[in-house]
DNA sequence: GCATATTTGTGCGTATGTATT
DNA sequence: TAATACATACGCACAAATATG
């Protein structure tokens, strides 16, 4: 039944399948909008199986309908918080009963682009793509490979301080200013919300480094990191002393803060990794990180 | 009707999902098998929808279901080429319906972790775990955030380095005789699988670097590239006159390799750097990123 | 070609949860 | 607080497509 999705323009096609329980009238013209062509040909390949010569993956309905929707957010024709229509609508659409457009929204709802809630005014809403599911996946893959958590931090090590040092080479006073403002912003919170301020901070000095590949990256192993910290994988490993980490990590940020405002980009990339070396310092024997997908 | 599914061991609730209508005495005892507690509450709040202490978000039968299968795959209990009971069993075996376990196949199928074939002796069957499939993730927050190629070249130019310097240092003779396998094989081949065996050169290093992390966020970067270059994105963008960049390849890998066989660390983190600047040189005015998840 | 096993897609009914009145 | 309307969640049964031998 997959031709009414990628034939929707032409009636005559979508009559055939109707037919079965009492002929349909035909199908609501298609959304002009619908993505066709070599598209679509691309499609398949990059969801086969691996083999893509080999034999042709006949793409289900379902995944044929999600990567519609999903290309709608992608490009931005959907943002976060906009409602999608009812599934009743959706399914005249598309062209598609409800199983098949329930099997689409899990499929969408697994990779986090919408949430569907129930009850009036429920329905599926958008939620714009987050480098989180991307780090699930990653998590997925290192967890069946039997990656260490000591691992992750030392990939860590290696990945964001090229790009803090090229950051003490382009600096504005924007980026002063921020940097200063989430400094600020650890020191002055509660040991709660301090280590929150902390990550910010961590963020913020990978964001400003300017390569948004570095960033989504770097997104990923901390989000590993957060899971697997939380106390929820290690039921008794926490960081020793947090309030002392904390502290240490304050006087690491100040002094690699100064190094940026400095513009002194080598002394930055080595007090950056020095950092992350002492973070990850001591973890060799911790289990691997686990249940990243949940479950 | 997820107490079923919890209980898949207990012949007594399957047969308590058959009543439908009517009340229901109360939840089942958790099974033994599955991992409960906080680890359960964690899973739920990986999948909210970002604000975490908020809404409890219940999950969805389907998903529960492909949790368990996932993880059983993750934990290596499901391996490669495995092939799934038929539907009728699972759905017993869980307790679930037909929709209900074909959502749970088509969320599992999307991330590549099953493969699904109608016919006699047809069925899911089992793949382990990829980075590719993270790297579909990862490419779509990318193409939504309008990172270019170039970004993700210099990256690839950041991550790598440091890793290849390490292999420098401690590579064994066995890693040499690998490398010198894999580079002999991109010299001889023909320009064709030329490409394919240098691509596994850059693999390799990476690999025998030591730091697994780094191998999958290297291969994600790897595989990125590979789909937006093969031709299918870019109609005409072909790397220019490959004969002479394999070439010249060939020649940046021999001096990397020796590099590594005089087991100086700074020189061959330098010479990657530059061999992969040299890759990504010119990039500046590509499009993004696009189409890697397909349709 | 034919029988068989298995997934695929559909229609419809009931149950349940949620916001509004 | 209770009733009500709305929208998804889940289930069952049937017909069709498909791959194997």
């Amino acid at each position: 039944m997959a031709m009414a999705l990628l034939n929707a323009a032409d009636p005559t096609t979508t009559a055939a399948t109707g037919e079965r329980a009492g002929p349909r009238p035909g199908w609501p013209e298609a959304p002009a909008s619908l993505p066709r062509g070599p598209v679509a040909a691309l499609s398949a390949g990059v969801f086969a199986d691996g083999r893509i010569g080999q034999q042709v993956r006949v793409p289900k309905t379902a995944e044929l309908v999600a990567a519609h929707l999903r290309r709608q957010i992608v490009r931005g024709e959907l943002v976060e918080g906009d409602a999608l229509p009812p599934e009743a609508v959706l399914m005249e659409q598309f062209g598609v009963s409800r199983p098949t457009l329930r099997e689409a929204f899990r499929v969408l709802e697994s990779e986090a682009l919408i949430s569907v809630r129930r009850g009036a005014h429920g329905g599926a809403r958008v939620h714009t793509p987050n480098g989180d599911v991307a780090a699930r996946y990653a998590g997925l893959v290192l967890e069946y490979r039997g990656t260490t958590l000591a691992d992750v931090y030392e990939a860590r090590a290696m990945l964001e301080p090229p790009c803090v040092g090229l950051l003490a080479t382009r600096r504005t006073d924007t980026d002063l200013a921020r940097l200063r403002a989430a400094l600020a912003a650890a020191d002055t919170a509660d040991p709660d919300s301090a280590r929150g301020a902390s990550a910010q901070f961590h963020a913020l000095v990978v964001e400003l480094g300017g390569n948004q590949t570095v960033t989504v990256l770097a997104g990923m192993l901390r989000h590993i990191i957060d899971l697997t910290q939380d106390g929820q994988i290690f039921g008794e490993g926490q960081p020793p002393a947090s309030d002392d980490l904390g502290a240490d990590s304050v006087r690491a940020h100040r002094r690699i803060l100064e190094a940026i405002e400095a513009g002194d980009a080598l002394a930055t990339e080595e007090l950056w990794r020095r950092h992350l070396d002492e973070l990850g310092a001591g973890l060799d024997e911790q289990p691997t990180p686990r249940d990243l997908m949940g479950g």
